[in-house]
DNA sequence: CAAATAGTGTCTCTTAGACAGTATTTG
DNA sequence: CAAATACTGTCTAAGAGACACTATTTG
């Protein structure tokens, strides 16, 4: 058996409960940026609403947790990986006892998540992010870090996360990352950052007013011709 | 009595043990940057030397365990804050059982680990940090995402982990980020971009070859006249 | 003065940002 | 042709990077 420097064994050391909890964002049609919020287990609280999370199942990676913990709580079946944000670690921040928390943030297309809504609109709420504030825990702080973790990943590359259905055009491309970032973008300038960062498929769109657009689809990793 | 929606209770669930590891870093006279190795206690493993790290007691945060973990193995007592940088979470990624482990940097002046060194030279040792590859656990990583986000963290401004002693002049300053850059930086244009940055002493070298040089100290918020 | 270090002027190249134009469709 | 959308040319301003020069010290 192993034993440390105390001569204390593994068994020894009394351990916390850990958790996650997932900020699940997404881009409705109205291009509001939306996170996912679902109604509290104990809802005598004031917080009505919070995000979903879960504790660690024994054997199980957080990823898996989180996955779990969506499925469980919102029938939500999601395509993407959660990305880790931060760990929240005050020993007194759940008065239920000694609970770590790991934020985690999971970016999904719209598609993905209205169904679920539509079938518990009792128990599933879509919030913009401006809108999804007074949550429990740091669930507030956990918002705060996702949109953040977002905003970077998209002005770094194209539709990073596969929110856009593929193929698609220039303008739904622009019109995504301005719901992301929350500001306007130059149509022209906004062409030339991304244009060698996708693949043409060689196809226009066709039968919309106004000159057909060309297609795209996100660039693969050396898709040859 | 809290109880989940399945009807368990907290305590029905199993819990991890939860360790910190942490990246100590550091750059040393020499200009390399280091990362501190400590002596494993189960030497017969064929890893001998790691990173720093313990498990989380109760009651205790993240950041006071690595504070703890450094004092007890290396018998430091650094004045900066560590940086959380990620939660491995493989099940299986510690035989000894279920262990969690949130890795950490430290950045830390070579003056506070120096005499530590010299006091334990069996116990701890200083690496550069090209040279500290094939650690047991995650350990590897841990260093790889350390350097990462010191560098992110260099870039972006001068000196922000406060490795230099103050007041220090430009040239200094520059030598620091390309140790920890690990690329040389053009001493004109290195200037433009830090100087409104800093707060100048209006004292200036002494006694040195060469021009006397201008003193500055890191921009503290809003330092008045 | 030579060597060494500090600091400035300025040129070039790239990029972000903005504006104005041309191109191709629907109705 | 008007309206709408797609796409291109080009100007400007800011910044990164590079080079050459001037300034002030030691020995």
């Amino acid at each position: 058996v192993y034993r440390d420097p105390s001569g204390k064994t593994l068994a020894d050391y009394p351990r916390p409960s850990v958790a996650v909890d997932t900020a699940v964002l997404t881009v409705g049609a109205d291009g509001a940026l939306t996170v996912l919020l679902i109604r509290r287990a104990g809802g005598h609280r004031r917080a009505e609403w919070a995000l979903p999370g879960t504790f660690l199942h024994p054997g199980e990676t957080l990823a898996d947790a989180v996955r779990r913990s969506l499925a469980d709580k919102a029938g939500l079946a999601p395509a993407t990986t959660p990305r880790q944000l931060h760990v929240f670690d005050d020993p007194a921040r759940d008065d239920r006892g000694w609970v770590l928390s790991v934020a985690h943030v999971l970016v999904t297309p719209a598609r993905s998540v209205q169904p679920v809504v539509a079938a518990r609109p009792d128990d599933v709420w879509l919030r913009p992010v401006t809108e999804a504030r007074g949550l429990p825990f740091d669930h507030d702080r956990i918002v705060e870090l996702a949109v953040a973790e977002l905003r970077a990943a998209y002005r770094e590359r194209p539709d990073p996360d596969g929110l856009l259905e593929e193929p698609f055009t220039l303008r739904r491309l622009r019109l995504l990352h301005e719901a992301v970032l929350g500001e306007g973008l130059h149509p022209d300038n906004f062409r030339r950052l991304v244009l060698d960062q996708l693949h043409d498929t060689g196809t226009t769109t066709a039968g919309t007013v106004g000159r057909p657009a060309a297609l795209y689809r996100r660039r693969t990793a050396a898709a040859g011709a």
